[in-house]
RNA sequence: GCUCAUAUAGCUCAGUCGGUAGAGCGCCACCUUGGUAAGGUGGAGGUCACCGGUUCAAUUCCGGUUAUGAGCUCCA
């Protein structure tokens, strides 16, 4: 005579044992219908779940987070199902619930089409409007082996040998379809109804590029229409932001076929970059980091001892004068230890820290270079410190202080922090690792902050710290990182004078906040949607005249706020001020300046924002002050 | 690198079931001197990504190359 206790405390007692489903039906009709799986002592379970002990369940539905998640994951079955009944030698795989939808991995003969997906949806809408039960059953591991084995399905053999134990399996089947899954799942097709397709991409089968190509199909699914719609709506919205299209529109920079991977800046786009360098740069000095400044083509002999051309020669571009091999450098640190090897170097001197806005090159798989984000040419803000190892702790922890810091002053709060790990292929003794590992680990945990464990994802010389940002439909990229490295210095004979006496090897920290600066101003124009703050914006003030009467106080207004360091553009063309101020607010311009007579007679502006916004008419002397407010508070979020 | 898709004017895109192309915006000239998101008139501008094939004829169909996009793999 199980006593069933809902969330809200209240109890209820049956007869005999029951189902998640009885209990929905004894609380209520619409609860009944409404039902999409329980939560039983926290467990989630199928509506047809028996329980015959005393135990606390939650009805889940459409309204809760589990709810949305087993309807993704039910429609991702949906999808396998429609599309073995149109392409029945299709085989089935993997379909696991993602962000914002689901996705399923099918082998066939030929990847689908668009045309293809608009059959398969159709096919999903009728399934799902038969409303076939969804059931459960259990097989012996042998029995699933055979069964799947006389289905064809040679990759679901697979999966089921590779689960470990002599468990049973649960398997799920509608109508004449059945499927490998832990569950739960909705208790009928007719729970199924808001879905699309998306796309269709290319997947390796166990995410691994030597095995075959599978076709996947993603699609998103949702608990009713609206939200359907208003996630469509979201990555319409999302796609106005892609840099490379607002980067058109303002002119900061283009890409062609001749340099593929490479950034032709214009003048406006090297604005922004210029003053991000500067920024850094000062942010830097004040740090007590020194700016270096490296060659770009380095022998290969060079690569060869840090490491890196065993590793990466082919992703790296070369170059042969003299009989000589060259690289065009991939990164700066060997470089950067070969200053800190000119004169002997006393413990005194660390940490040192030595930084380079350094352009790197390499040669990045055609596939994978995206707008600004993934580029064959970059600049970091790199800079690398060389310290004792008791210095490194501490060198690490400044450095999340420092970037958080810097972050602040373009809005950034929501920042990922991931810990990789040591990988398979490494150099060092893991003993090192051990302490290298533990120190990353540390600084993280002793400032209180959240962080993902991305085991095995470390370089192949040292752990790292990974500080990512989001993209405007939500992918993420790496920016700051700060890594561990015992193995380089040793590598290129970098030592100094210990207090004993003895020659020591230093650690190095390898660190960049921003991370590329192209990677960042991507992120920055899709962040900012191209209305960059004031101390950013390529052009800061536009001056318009209203006739060319006034031509004279707009040129003389002009040099004025230039000789103050404002980036300033003037506008005395023949056009209605309407069209001018038209142009400048979509070219998003923070401030525009209008000057008729009255400004003119009176020696003052009449100012407007991009926003639209009327500011009135302010001196030269109020107008600076205003500037200099903004200035100051860069693009911080005033939190007040 | 792999899978699929795409490539037409400076930009956004239409179009040709095979007969060498069009719109809006932008650009140029002229008129207009106008007070807070588009004044008027006229004009110029394209080897339809590149290389081959089929055809009397290819921007259009087919193959390849390159680049771009989405995803996968990779990212010192």
């Amino acid at each position: 005579m199980p006593v069933i206790t809902l969330p809200d405390g209240s109890q209820r007692s049956f007869e005999n044992s029951t189902t998640v489903a009885g209990v929905a039906a004894d609380i209520g009709p619409g609860l009944a219908k409404a039902a999409l799986a329980g939560k039983v002592n926290g467990e989630l379970v199928d509506t047809s779940f028996t329980i015959s002990d005393d135990v606390e369940l939650a009805i889940i539905t459409d309204r809760d987070e589990d709810g949305l998640e087993i309807i993704r994951h039910s429609t991702a079955h949906l999808l396998a199902m429609a599309t073995q009944d149109l392409f029945p030698a299709a085989q089935v795989t993997i379909g696991p619930v993602i962000e914002d939808g689901f996705f399923y991995d099918f082998a066939f003969e030929r990847p689908f089409t668009p045309d293809d997906l608009t059959q398969i949806e159709k096919r999903m809408t009728e399934i799902s409007k038969q409303g076939l039960p969804v059931s459960r059953s259990v097989m012996s591991r042998e029995d699933a082996i055979s069964l799947f084995e006389q289905k064809g399905e040679k990759y679901k053999v697979e999966i089921i040998q590779d689960i470990p134990g002599d468990q049973d399996l649960s398997f799920y089947s509608q109508g004449d379809f059945i499927d490998l899954c832990r569950g739960p799942h909705v208790p009928s097709t007719s729970n199924l109804k808001y879905f699309k397709l998306m796309k269709v991409a290319g997947a390796y089968w166990r995410g691994d590029s030597n095995n075959e190509m599978l076709t996947r199909v993603y699609g998103t699914a949702w608990s009713n229409k609206k939200e359907l719609k208003a996630y469509v709506h979201r990555l319409e919205e999302a796609e106005k932001r892609d840099h490379r299209k607002i980067a058109k529109k303002l002119n900061l920079f283009h890409t062609q076929e001749e340099a593929p991977g490479m950034v032709f800046w214009h003048s406006k786009g090297w604005t922004i970059y210029n003053v991000l360098e500067n920024y850094m740069r000062n942010v830097l000095n004040r740090q007590g980091y020194e700016e270096v400044k490296t060659p770009q083509l380095v022998d290969r002999t060079l690569w060869e001892k840090s490491g890196h051309w065993d590793k990466f020669s082919d992703m790296m571009f070369t170059t042969h004068s003299e009989s000589r091999d060259f690289a065009v450098k991939p990164m700066n640190c060997p470089c950067h230890v070969q200053i800190f090897n000119q004169g002997l170097k006393s413990h005194k001197d660390l940490p040192l820290r030595l930084a380079e806005f350094g352009s790197c090159h390499r040669n990045e798989p055609s596939g994978t270079l995206h707008g600004l984000m993934r580029v064959r040419n970059f600049t970091q803000d790199d800079a690398h410190i060389f310290c004792t190892e008791e210095q490194m702790q501490d060198e690490v922890s400044r450095f999340i202080d420092l970037l958080f810091e810097v972050y602040r002053d373009f809005g950034f709060e929501d920042v990922l922090l991931k810990l990789s790990t040591r990988p398979e292929k490494r150099v060092g003794s893991d003993e090192v690792w051990d302490r290298s590992e533990a120190a990353l680990e540390e600084a993280l945990n002793s400032k209180g902050l959240d962080w993902e464990l991305l085991p095995g994802e470390g370089a192949f010389y040292g752990p790292k710290i990974e500080f990512s940002l989001k993209d405007c439909i939500g992918r993420v990229w790496q920016c700051g990182t700060i890594q561990v490295d015992f193995s380089m210095p040793g590598r290129l004979s970098a030592q100094y004078v210990s207090d004993d006496q003895s020659r020591q090897t230093p650690v190095m920290l390898h660190r960049a906040i921003l991370g590329s600066f192209e990677r960042f101003i991507g992120i920055l124009i899709e962040h900012y949607e191209g209305a960059f703050p004031f101390w950013l914006a390529p052009e800061q003030v536009a001056i318009l005249n209203i006739t060319d009467r006034q031509d004279d106080y707009c040129q003389k207004l002009s040099e004025k706020l230039q000789d103050l360091g404002y980036r300033v553009h003037i506008d005395l063309r023949n056009e209605k001020i309407g069209f001018k101020i038209r142009e400048h607010t979509l070219n998003k311009i923070p401030y525009l300046l209008v000057i008729g007579d009255k400004e003119v007679e009176n020696k003052t502006v009449a100012i407007r924002t991009r926003t639209g916004e009327d500011l009135g008419v302010m001196t030269l002397e109020e107008l600076e002050v205003v500037f200099q407010q903004e200035m100051a508070k860069k693009g911080r979020i005033t939190a007040e």
